[in-house]
DNA sequence: GTGTAGACTTACTAAGTAGGAACACTAAAT
DNA sequence: ATTTAGTGTTCCTACTTAGTAAGTCTACAC
């Protein structure tokens, strides 16, 4: 991902973003000069220095010119993650917890959206997690497995290519697994595919018959998995 | 400050952060009965649904007409943070670090941002901090200074009204403060007032007289306290 | 007059907001 | 049975604001 477009995450415009990076690469720069290196013009640039300043990305030099120091990237990002972690808890003080029904069946809908979900689950899970992904989705949930293993929570993982985990049972499948599934403490699952990026869809539920079905379809997989093995 | 702006610091709109709030006050709805029990117009309504999906606070429910269900609160602005967290580790790994040069005056605009440099200095404080703010200000930085305190940091407190706190050495002003000071490591300083909201202005510096002229500063202020309180 | 420094004006686009209208389908009232 | 009211969804128009792009105007210094 574009750097830029990384700084547009904590709230900045691409402008603002550009001017942050160029006052990080050629030190303390007043307008004019930014306007110059950036290519932004000169208004702009003025009206995107006052805002950066204004969002906390960069603090004001008072000389014979005004000039502009960056605001080190840690730094800025960190009041911004600050501010939001303190939001957070103000909303769950404030909004009634939502009374967590038996829903039916969700549809959970883009690539991140369905990750998180997984992750979520994952961080969740009190007692066993059963997961079957493709090895790249493996990847990047790993961190979040490996929380849960340390809490003692009960691992089996199904997956391709080549995976070892301690304190985890893995089975490895022979074919590319095209399907994301999970299972967790035998009351919620999570199935569908991530191979449309934003387009892609989930099934979750906590349905009792289709968490059941998905619990017998994944220990026949294992076994056969197991079987194939043997041969 | 309102429950739907603080949504939107999580990347929704006010249509967004509205329907998300009826969600979960009225439970699952589909698009018409969100439209009617917000009186947001039925169109939009019906775009703001499908964004708040697309932005991971709501599911999808699949049924004779489509439904949908709110995304826990703690979770939804879980994944935002995650997510900006895993941004500020890629940017402070592809972002060159900034030289600390020895900077000159440096003028911080807006409350905010003000606060915000109070707390990182107080955070990034190696030995010993000296802090002169209002009791008020002092309430909202008070989880910084106690993690000071923690990690070993001297902290010394000059404060109106009546306060305490373990680890630290507190000196209590008769006049109400004014003010805000701090010193950290008698290396950086940073002195202005936050009174008048976002457009207050500080200065902040880590040149070497002003420093040493603030430590003069503060060290009579401390005599001055004493000597009173003595009478 | 040429480079530096900053402010003002205009124009285009996209997103958010506000509201009307078309269309289809269902249940109740006449 | 036909009309009417309510439900459910989509589409279209219009206004406002923010972000972007770019030109003009003043002022000062060397």
């Amino acid at each position: 991902m574009d750097i830029v477009e990384r700084l547009t995450q904590f709230g900045l415009t691409r402008h603002e973003a550009a001017i942050y990076l160029t006052l990080l690469a050629e030190g303390d720069l007043n307008g004019y000069e930014v306007a110059k290196t950036t290519g932004i013009s000169r208004s702009n640039a003025y009206t995107s220095l006052a805002s950066l300043v204004e969002k906390g990305g960069a603090y004001v030099i008072e000389e014979a010119t005004i000039r502009y120091t960056p605001v080190a990237i840690a730094e800025f990002c960190q009041n911004k993650i600050r501010k939001l972690q303190q939001a957070k808890q103000d909303l769950i003080a404030t909004i009634p917890a939502k009374r967590d029904a038996v829903e039916g069946y969700i549809t959970i809908k883009g690539e991140n959206n369905i990750l998180n979900k997984l992750r979520n689950m994952i961080l969740e899970a009190r007692e066993r997690v059963y997961i079957s992904v493709p090895a790249q989705i493996l990847e990047t949930v790993l961190g979040d497995i490996e929380s849960a293993i340390n809490r003692d929570i009960k691992m089996v993982i199904i997956t391709n290519g080549s995976f070892t985990l301690a304190g985890a049972t893995i089975h490895i499948a022979d074919q590319p697994l095209q399907q994301i599934r999970l299972i967790a403490d035998s009351t919620n699952v999570l199935t569908g595919d991530v191979s449309n990026g934003e387009h892609s869809t989930c099934l979750y539920s906590r349905k009792r018959n289709l968490v059941d079905l998905f619990k017998d379809s994944m220990k026949n997989e294992i076994k056969l998995i197991e079987m194939t093995k043997g041969n």
